[in-house]
DNA sequence: CATGAAACATGATTAAAGTCATATAAGCAA
DNA sequence: TTGCTTATATGACTTTAATCATGTTTCATG
């Protein structure tokens, strides 16, 4: 529901790498994927596009790998979802009406705005860093 | 976003039978087809669905068609999405964690469950005959 | 300068979702 | 009863998303 198994995957690394890594403490892909027990080759995927993106940044070579600034850990969850799953995703009509707007709604159109809205706002109010404390506390959990 | 595409035209093609329809002047799939811009393939196929699901009811031969009981027209839209897209993809977790829950929540758990209620309240609220209702107002549009 | 570790890039493979095609069964009407 | 119309059922095909594999580039280190 709403994300990707991409997006999923990418917010999860993310929130990792922003919960263990530091611009002088890099992680590496591998590092990211035991952690969030997903495929090291799909995770370096998803972070390639990221760091094109400047969600995050990547060091080549030895002792290479990911971290994120403070800049960019104050950047919130809805900016990742941009990234990777587009804007399309996020604006279209929920039925996949190419005319829906407001003077042209289909049957559920102002009722989903609603919703929409409220889901916008959380991701937009809760910022990458925030939760990777909380990962960092134990509070939360990025592990199955 | 939210609903598969099955399930998109699942929604279209029951508003479209309850606005269009009753027990004595059935609507065919063909007829759901030009209303909705949709295949007849595709909607023959998901009719049968939600057929089998008591959410309308077919009759066969010639003459035949769909239509929806005043009873089944007082039915939420979330019963469609249950059928259709599954209880999985409405109750999982946001981040696809097997194990997350309030006690071992994911570091969206808690924001996500406020948006989905949310939804779920919208989607629980608005039966489709109400909505069929706006259609026959033209207020209301589920064409392209 | 050579080696190895790491990200980067591209493409191949697999899996899943969606769409389309064909054949069958049911029932109305002449 | 016969033929036509319509839903039903099953399976094939297509498309897209996701995953995996291979080779290349970069760069720290000995």
């Amino acid at each position: 529901m709403i994300f990707s198994q991409m997006c999923k995957i990418g917010i999860k690394a993310s929130i990792y790498i922003a919960s263990s890594a530091s611009e002088t403490a890099l992680v590496t892909i591998k590092n990211v994927a035991s952690h969030i027990n997903e495929s090291p080759h799909t995770i370096g995927k998803i972070l390639q596009l990221l760091s094109r993106n400047h969600m995050l940044n990547s060091v080549k070579g030895a002792h290479g790998g990911f971290y994120m600034t403070k800049r960019q850990q104050m950047k919130p969850i809805l900016d990742i979802v941009r990234i990777i799953d587009g804007d399309v995703e996020i604006n279209g009509c929920v039925l996949g009406l190419q005319t829906c707007s407001a003077t042209k709604p289909c049957p559920i159109h102002f009722e989903y705005l609603k919703a929409k809205k409220e889901i916008e706002e959380i991701l937009n109010k809760k910022n990458i860093g925030e939760l990777a404390e909380l990962v960092k506390d134990g509070a939360r959990n990025l592990l199955n």
